[in-house]
DNA sequence: TCCGAAAGTTGAACACGTTCAAATCGGAGC
DNA sequence: GCTCCGATTTGAACGTGTTCAACTTTCGGA
């Protein structure tokens, strides 16, 4: 699970030193730093409602309002949260990329992954996803913001497929790092409302749509499936312009 | 559209009368009507967050309090709205189910009618999907209390494949229904999203997706595509035991 | 007709997210 | 050292959703 929210900002004041994620030792940066710290270690505890405001200013030590001098508002430590897990995921899958096992087996093996790092936070992930969901919010899989995260999150499925010797329609081989991502996006949703122990459900449904999946790609190379796979990829097309990246 | 929530609550007085649809004339009844058709207007008029639980109050004429005796939350007041347009959407529905045409056309124009109900509600509904979402909430589609909401728009997409000789795989044509419910509940969140003007986009999805959607269905019975239908289907049983139902 | 309980109603009060005018800080230039 | 200006910080105040103790109305039964 790791696609969401956007990869740098979310802090407001002018941005005076360089964009990047090497370490601002500047005061504002450390106060930014205190807050985020704070806000993930809240939400990770109490939860997204139950963690309030003053309670993250009170904790990183600084009052309400300056909490507001570098997030626009609440969701955007929400965010914040989502890219400290996301980073975790990154890491994990790395070495499963590097890996010289099965297009198969790497796939579910980055699918557990993600589920393994969000899976303390379960209850917390269910009103993330509410606010992912809203169309006009910068954390939306689907916003402009996070563009930049949507790129990151189907990079991995690019090197996954790039570095996979299955043979496949070649076509679909172009697609296939979206469509994945696609179907990321709909487990995390499955996951999400998962109420069985553990989550155990979608572990389940990882074991047996992956494999599947697998079978689908084999199968799109053959001339029977041609039609099949040609149309799909035109609806997906029409869904998703492939220009639009 | 029409599927997320629960067909009748939504009120917390120990309901003291039978527990149907036809108007209750108690001055209980009454109050909470006019709460609800300010809700839905207001909401209409200005949206979500604009509408304030006093505004509604006030312009329905009782005090805030009295609007929480009857509603346990401003959500819950989003869920009389949504059933204010299924209910519209059922009746444009009717007619179509009874005419003649094909299964895609007929699939079509179902799904275009739900689109051309929320059209007014482009705005709304992006708010609306982001409370359907969280897990918990009694409007999210997968909940216990829209169970009934659930089945009964399954029933729909039922009433549309019993009504269909298009030939097709037995056990698919048992599972067709929830996957037309899925799928159009993918639709639904592809249309929110959906920044083009007049939505385009997803009409334009529809036209492509409605025909291919047709086509696997016709190639379901097919002995080549009988391991693609098999497996998909038992993907489908765990995703979402048929017992279930 | 009257009583009492249940149903319905009220508005003030609370906690929260958010805003903002004002205070403070830190360093560049003199 | 002094001054000034932008960056940072503050806390009170606002508007919101929600709660609640108290009040009023309704109505079945004595």
């Amino acid at each position: 699970m790791g696609s969401v929210t956007h990869t740098d900002n979310g802090s407001s004041p002018a941005a005076p030193a360089a964009r990047g994620r090497a370490a601002d030792t500047s005061r504002g940066e450390q106060t930014r730093q205190a807050i985020v710290t704070s806000a993930i270690r809240l939400f990770g505890e109490a939860g997204y409602e139950k963690t309030t405001m003053r309670a993250i200013a009170a904790d990183a030590g600084v009052s309400v309002g300056n909490a507001y001098y570098y997030f626009p508002a609440k969701e955007a430590l929400v965010s914040e949260f989502y890219l400290e897990l996301q980073r975790e995921h990154l890491a994990r899958v790395e070495p499963i990329l590097s890996s010289g096992t099965s297009f198969g087996d790497r796939l579910a093996a980055i699918l557990r992954e993600g589920i393994e790092v969000w899976a303390p936070h379960h209850a917390f992930a269910g009103r993330f996803i509410g606010i992912a969901a809203v169309p006009g919010s910068p954390v939306s899989p689907f916003s402009t913001e996070s563009t930049q995260a949507r790129e990151l999150a189907t990079s991995i499925f690019h090197r996954l497929v790039d570095s996979t010797e299955t043979k496949m329609d070649p076509q679909l081989r172009a697609r296939l790092p979206q469509l994945l991502w696609l179907a990321q996006l709909g487990l995390v949703v499955y996951w999400v409302h998962d109420t069985t122990p553990g989550q155990r459900r979608t572990r389940a449904v990882v074991d047996l749509a992956v494999p599947y999946l697998e079978y689908l790609v084999g199968a799109s190379r053959m001339k029977i499936f041609k039609p099949l796979t040609t149309r799909g990829l035109a609806l997906l097309e029409t869904l998703w312009p492939h220009a639009a990246r």
